[in-house]
DNA sequence: CGTCTGGGTTAGCGCTCGCTAACATGACAG
DNA sequence: CTGTCATGTTAGCGAGCGCTAACCCAGACG
């Protein structure tokens, strides 16, 4: 659904093996716990090789948190513009948040811990593109329920901390995963902020 | 040189001060992110001085973390005596795991982010702990709704993640943000998992 | 008053880390 | 063949880390 099965975007091959193993590092050691030969180890070459696709460490954790963030923005919008009707916007956002958290969870972790590693240029990049993923679901919460603006993120962020659990939590397949989080979030959103 | 194993009964005040400002930076740059020399930099002591009252820095961890778990723990497991209707449980639960995290964000932040970097021993410990602590809610998940175990235990984590996402958004004030938080969390678990 | 002790200091060891340097090699292009 | 390029290798440097060693000193106390 939201994945591609095909042989990847051409180009980068090598270069997104790598970042995905890196990024289950990450997730699992946090940035400052894994070494640059442990992500070498990861695919398969020695440590140093590293440098002949990224210039440095930080660059890949910049790398990743980027297209993070632009994944998760373009799929935001992308919704926003394909459905009008406020209740069923929020209701394809969820779905699409879940759907990413459920496919690619170590990513969703490693955005939500690694944020603060981040070297300077890099993270006002991936902040202004949160920001603004956050905006759509804020307009979108407003449409839905008429609270507040400063309401509407504090239940915009706490969505996202309840779906972005799903990581730590393996023992239900991916539908019931998916159906669950999606009421949960749903009713959180819905029922919550109105009383 | 008689060899005391362990750090005596309650000392208190500055192994108390030293846990907080470890826990406060842990929280903001990681555990690998944190050198000794910040730790006692930020109690205006300087770095080796920690040793007088720690064996190690993973011992500070280690300590922290079990510390959480327990006061999470007593706090479950006090609301479960107290309170027998289930639905009353699941809202005192749900009150109490509120008032936890907006009262001590940083100590949430390092137990859902650092668990990974804690020594083998300590794990063992916390993850009972904290396996203790879910079962509470789990029970009286499946009480009030009915669902089946591995789902419950599925929605307890969610809605953790909704509550300990309140450190991450600081627009709202304590009391509104607890208010927020409660009706989300309850509304996530009453309805969402039903259907 | 001398001694003990708790909590602090600075110097520095040994290790690991991110990264560079120097070199190797297989796949083509001409 | 030979030269180039992409992609790998190993050796090793400099910095920073956790931690120990050695010393210091203010009280408490007999």
């Amino acid at each position: 659904m939201s994945s591609q099965p095909l042989p990847a975007a051409a180009p980068g091959s090598r270069r997104d093996q790598i970042l995905a193993a890196a990024a289950e590092l990450f997730a699992r050691h946090g940035f400052h716990g894994v070494g640059i030969d442990d992500i070498g180890a990861a695919v398969g070459i020695s440590g140093p090789a590293l440098y002949r696709h990224f210039r440095s460490k930080d660059a890949m954790l910049g790398e990743m948190l980027t297209s993070i963030s632009e994944m998760l923005l373009d799929g935001g919008q992308d919704r926003a513009e394909k459905f009008a009707e406020p209740r069923t916007l929020l209701t394809e956002l969820v779905r699409f948040h879940v759907d990413f958290a459920l496919d690619n969870p170590a990513l969703i972790t490693v955005q939500e811990r690694n944020l603060g590693n981040l070297a300077d240029p890099d993270r006002r990049k991936v902040r202004t593109l949160q920001r603004r993923y956050v905006e759509v679901w804020v307009g979108t919460i407003q449409d839905v329920t008429g609270i507040d603006e400063p309401e509407a993120r504090a239940a915009a962020l706490a969505v996202f901390g309840l779906i972005n659990s799903t990581p730590h939590s393996r023992h239900l397949d991916r539908a019931q995963m998916g159906a669950l989080l999606r009421r949960m979030a749903f009713s959180a959103l819905t029922h919550g902020p109105v009383g």
